[in-house]
RNA sequence: GCCCCGUUAGCUCAGUCGGAUAGAGCGCUGGAUUCCUAAUCCAGAGGCCAUAGGUUCAAAUCCUGUACGGGGCACCA
């Protein structure tokens, strides 16, 4: 219908003014309205043409009024204040949504395929210890984004980039080997700047489980190294570390590695629990691998820099012209002690996204990395990559509130609150919620009360129960939707009835435009917006009621409501309850 | 100093391509249960959209300045 009025516009405006007007190229737009007193639809093209015609916007508004032609399904034409043409449309006109509901089922709200595809890249910790309440927010936003993406057309792949590569993974290899010293002598003390959580500990323990004392003997001198004075000192740390690491020698690699795939595999069943499903896990060591030949990933990234006149040597570090590319200075890629820098990787890496053939590369990232972007779009940039297909998306940073107040946490002494935590503390579906409830570039404050609140203070909980309210109804009324395909919806003239399926019929457009503009935190309001308005509905009337007719019409709407709640709620991958 | 994000009701926050009288929840005041789940609903009070300019027929929305708050500016990752 609203295809109808446009295209009604666009041939009237033809007729009145002649071609020169193009309906196209001007701002106009025929907006569903939200006031029902405005109608169905409103169109501003008389404020808009009233400059190029220099002509009263309301007389303009009028000629084009009386220009419209009866039709069955348009009851009235008004023209209203400034000059807006409102459109007020048949109840059913306001009914087909229902049918396409019923028609579509899990499908209402998805868009065509689109034959492209994205990667999106998200939550990527460090792999030195479980993922705590600060990766949550991410995780969250990652996994729904790539619903939504799915939604609108896309073929998306999820990816974690795991950091196994330089100095951390070399920390977190002598942290282990002090655990797992610890349990053949209690007096070896913890390096201050190690990995100092008590997963460590328990991976320690398999570790002897496995291989006993293979990498202890009691005569070992390393432990006196530690002197608590020096501790604080991060080259005093890096010294300890090549200590270990040359008592050991390859074990050393061999406990890193263990380390490593412990923590992956804690990392990896958390945001399973979590409803996260990364399907590549992309290794940073991979990128200095040789690769077919004899060079790897990152020296060849280097090359293609360095043939292409953007790379130069000073003081012993090879640096990348990235302010040629409006990054504020140039930056390093191998230091002067010969080790490459993080960024160094991260050309490597997304270069390698690139030439996987997507087309959209998204990374999410935490809000504080946005002065890194420039010199990533500057590599990509210099080596004709076009970073148009490089999208970043930042989150805020989230605080806990635990009765009314902020719950501080300190990486540094591992005293951090977990994921897991988190989801045994407030369940997985609440911490979904709360996490995406909130625009992504706005600080979040998770209220950890709140989200543990069975009531209608709590969104979630709202929304599921109009669900299950509605399940509730349908199977007391004993009847089967499929049945109900020829009521009478005419019957459904109620001012909420109406209003109902007008939001209904939004549904697919405020998935779009979540998807477009990376905004899930849109469906979250629109299901509570939803779930209003039927706990309204549910308040005001009867659904299992004598007219039968009456009540399979309604039976059809309630249908249509829990359905794309249904929908909504899969899409921020959170589960919709039959009866709580 | 430079860069990013924010500032809307007492609190926590929505507000689409700039559109008509600014929205929700909590909290506050007062109501609704013979009835499909009261985990709900209805009504009321509550606003200089931080601030000063600009663009426009029209600005919470776009542009510029200022103030306040958060974050970032490594041969760390």
């Amino acid at each position: 219908m609203k295809e109808k009025i446009q295209e009604n516009l666009v041939k009237i405006l033809d007729n009145l003014y002649g071609k020169e007007l193009r309906i196209d190229e001007l701002s106009v737009t025929l907006q569903e309205n939200s006031d029902k007193n405005h109608g169905d639809l409103a169109s501003n093209i008389a404020l808009i043409l009233a400059k190029p015609l220099k002509t009263n916007p309301q007389i303009i508004a009028n000629t084009i009024k009386d220009a419209f032609i009866n039709d069955e399904d348009l009851i009235k034409v008004e023209v209203a204040g400034p000059g807006f043409i409102n459109f007020f449309l048949s109840t059913k006109t306001h009914n087909e949504v229902l049918k396409q509901i019923f028609k579509e089922k899990d499908s209402y709200g998805k868009s065509e395929p689109n034959n492209q595809t994205v990667l999106i890249e998200y939550v990527s910790s460090n792999p030195t210890g479980p993922l705590h309440v600060g990766h949550g927010r991410g995780a969250v936003f990652g996994s729904v984004l790539a619903n939504l993406l799915r939604e609108a057309g896309f073929k998306v792949d999820e990816e974690y980039y795991i950091n196994d590569f330089g100095r951390q993974m070399n920390i977190l290899a002598a942290s282990l080997w002090l655990r797992y010293a610890q349990l053949f002598n209690n007096e070896i003390n913890m390096i201050k700047n190690g990995y100092q959580g008590e997963y460590l500990i328990s991976i320690a323990d398999s570790l002897k489980q496995i291989q006993s004392d293979k990498f202890y003997s009691s005569q070992e001198e390393v432990s006196i190294l530690i002197d608590p004075e020096k501790d604080e000192d991060e080259a005093f740390t890096d010294k300890i570390v090549e200590a270990i690491h040359s008592m050991l020698g390859e074990d050393f690699f061999f406990l890193r590695n263990f380390a490593l795939e412990e923590i992956l595999k804690i990392i990896k069943k958390d945001l399973l629990d979590f409803g996260v499903n990364h399907n590549y896990w992309f290794s940073e060591s991979s990128l200095y691998e040789p690769d077919g030949s004899v060079k790897s990933k990152v020296d060849k990234s280097i090359e293609e820099l360095s043939s292409l006149g953007f790379v130069y040597e000073k003081e012993d570090a090879v640096w990348f012209r990235s302010s040629d590319f409006g990054d504020d200075k140039d930056r390093v890629l191998k230091r002067s002690n010969g080790e490459h820098t993080y960024f160094a990787s991260d050309v490597a890496y997304h270069s390698d996204k690139y030439d996987r053939g997507y087309d959209r590369v998204i990374n999410i990232w935490g809000s504080d990395h946005h002065g890194y972007t420039p010199r990533v779009n500057a590599a990509m940039e210099a080596s004709n990559r076009d970073i148009k297909k490089l999208e970043v998306v930042y989150i805020q940073f989230a605080n806990l509130i635990r009765a009314g107040e902020k719950v501080t946490m300190s990486t540094r002494s591992g005293e951090f609150i977990t994921l897991k935590e988190l989801m045994d503390e407030v369940t997985t579906e609440a911490a979904r919620f709360f996490y995406i409830n909130r625009k992504a570039d706005q600080h979040l404050d998770f209220d950890l009360d709140l989200a543990k609140e069975q009531s209608k203070d709590n969104p979630l909980y709202y929304i599921q129960y109009a669900h299950a309210r509605i399940c509730s109804v349908l199977k007391k009324s004993n009847t089967m939707i499929k049945d109900l395909i020829d009521s009478d919806l005419s019957l459904l003239d109620l001012e909420k009835e109406v209003e109902i399926q007008k939001i209904l019929k939004q549904y697919p457009s405020v998935v779009e435009r979540a998807a477009k503009s990376s905004e899930p935190h849109l469906i979250c309001y629109y299901l509570k917006d939803l779930a209003g308005l039927f706990h309204s509905y549910y308040n005001s009337e009867k659904f299992i009621v004598e007219d039968e007719k009456l009540m399979n019409s309604r039976l059809f709407l309630l249908n249509g409501i829990k359905q794309v709640l249904l929908n909504g709620l899969l899409v921020l991958g959170i589960n919709a309850p039959d009866e709580m």
